[in-house]
DNA sequence: TTTTTTATTTGACTTTGTCAAGCAGTTATT
DNA sequence: AATAACTGCTTGACAAAGTCAAATAAAAAA
């Protein structure tokens, strides 16, 4: 991608992005309180202990400008001003009750016009805006991704889905481990396995999605391998996704449901490199069968089988 | 995905991103020549036989204010007008060789700034950046996608590749054929036998990305069966992507590459209802050899087996 | 304590934007 | 063709928004 040109589109978007929204938010704004008006306020609303030299910053206005503006709203009863107790030269904003039903009308109608913009987009659609500007927002503006990801646990397995999984594997062990495409090809067997030859009824699939992006972040499976014993497999977490508990959810998830479904012992194949996934694995009763080796992902490597008796 | 949430995603970053950009706009554009001056200049470059009502309506002002505005600038020198033939009461403007250069100026401090916003992310964070612009282009301004897509193929399988050429089967092949698992497990399969058991020296893969986007959008690869004979396999073009020459470009090359590499025959598999496929693979010198009955992908189908003599 | 810095205010501006009226040319209607 | 309605532009009179410098009083640093 050639940056000249991608200058030239992220520019091309700036000035008919900023003279949409510009516009929307004047013809909101503009009420009987000027626009400026309006954005002070909403700034006041926005912070806690509010000075005049916040507004003049967040809002990058002159401090004679604002100092003026928020007097002629005090003397409108819009907002309230108390001497700092920290600071005696500086005053404490804070909205009166008329200015915070103000601000909520106000919000209602910005509500509703950002609303109309995306009301007749698809799910997919509405859900790639949500992603772009959480991209944006990181990317250019350097904002932190909040943490309150909403992860879900889907249990159906849908076309592509087991594609997803490969692919994430092959990337992951990769990059990761440095595997090879040995590797993958191997996991491709493993999914043939179970989509062809597989037992749709015993076999089962969870599959983590995050809310505010598309694809997979992180995937385990049970699958019958005869009457009595199944097999835990393809666990992964995206690094992103570590450290949240993710990981020990999906296996209690497979492990309640191997239960359920009356299974009398559960096993596993790793590596000696997953160091991390086999404690967890012993943590929840897992024990080390035999191991054996590995030559064909790359480099040498010991297999680990671990083993779990079900009640 | 709650739309109240994602309203309240959205006018968090217009109102970040607005005041992000409208400041360095300003700081850029605020030269010896106002912003607003620099932006009517600009936006009489833009247009072709510019009027003055272009600029009121285009940049939403008073016409009275672009009125005055323009006839300092024709004063300064920046800006020519000759009264429009069309309309004797309009006139068109234009801007003077200093107009010109003024805004060439201006043009190369803006691009520094956007690439100075750019210039430390990665590759893929960059790419991420772009796709997010095009995206809210799209579904928020509703800018049409310009269509000189730049489609590059390369001819290494990279780590997850193989994954997402499983995942792009699995998911187009149901949505548009209605296949069932049974067919994405088959060709997990199909890419187990090349990853494993594949010949690296002989079977090559090209794979079609568009430079605008992440992803593969075409595929096409050859695997060698024997000494004599190779297999032609994986050929998929985004629906996107259809209708532009992408398939039979992805055949030749394929083609050539056969030839090159000394196989005296080349074969390939499909199904009846792959009928555009079948015309192309005609054009191409393939013939029917047989026929025979695919019961396992969610409806009766019939597989054809073409061959073509290769030189 | 003295000096420097900081948060705000005030006065005197300029720039930017708005509104209404008017003019000359264009288009529509009778 | 005559009239009316409309349109693109201009102008005057204002109002709003924003700037700059100086002043004040409290806080922080030397």
């Amino acid at each position: 991608m050639d940056l000249k040109n991608q200058i030239a589109h992220i520019r091309r978007f700036n000035r008919n992005y900023t003279a949409r929204i510009g516009l929307l938010e004047k013809h909101i704004l503009d009420s009987e309180y000027t626009l400026t008006e309006s954005r002070i306020m909403l700034e006041i609303k926005e912070r806690t202990d509010c000075t005049a030299k916040d507004i003049s910053e967040g809002l990058s206005m002159d401090p004679g400008f604002v100092s003026r503006t928020i007097a002629a709203l005090i003397k409108r009863n819009m907002v309230d001003k108390t001497i700092s107790v920290k600071d005696k030269r500086a005053s404490v904003l804070k909205l009166t009750e008329g200015g915070r039903k103000h601000l909520a009308i106000l919000d209602e109608r910005s509500d509703a016009q950002i609303g109309g913009m995306i009301l007749d987009l698809t799910e997919k659609e509405q859900q790639k805006v949500y992603e772009s500007i959480t991209n944006l927002n990181e990317y250019l503006l350097h904002e932190e991704k909040q943490d309150s990801r909403i992860i879900t646990i889907r249990n159906e397995l849908r076309a592509g889905d087991a594609g997803r999984l490969i692919m994430m594997h092959g990337e992951l062990y990769k990059k990761e481990c440095g595997y090879n495409q040995n590797f993958e090809g191997y996991v491709c067997k493993t999914f043939y396995d179970v989509l062809v030859h597989g037992n749709s009824e015993r076999d089962r699939f969870w599959l983590a999605e995050d809310e505010a992006e598309s694809g997979i972040v992180g995937s385990i499976a049970i699958v019958a391998r005869s009457d009595n014993t199944c097999q835990l497999r393809w666990l992964l977490v995206l690094p992103e996704y570590r450290k949240t508990g993710l990981g020990q959810k999906l296996i209690r998830e497979a492990l309640i449901y191997a239960e359920n479904m009356g299974f009398g012992k559960i096993f596993l194949e790793t590596s000696n490199e997953q160091q991390a996934a086999i404690h967890l694995y012993e943590k929840y009763g897992f024990t080390i069968q035999r191991t054996y080796e590995i030559n064909d992902w790359g480099k040498p490597l010991t297999g680990i089988a671990m083993e779990k008796t079900l009640s």
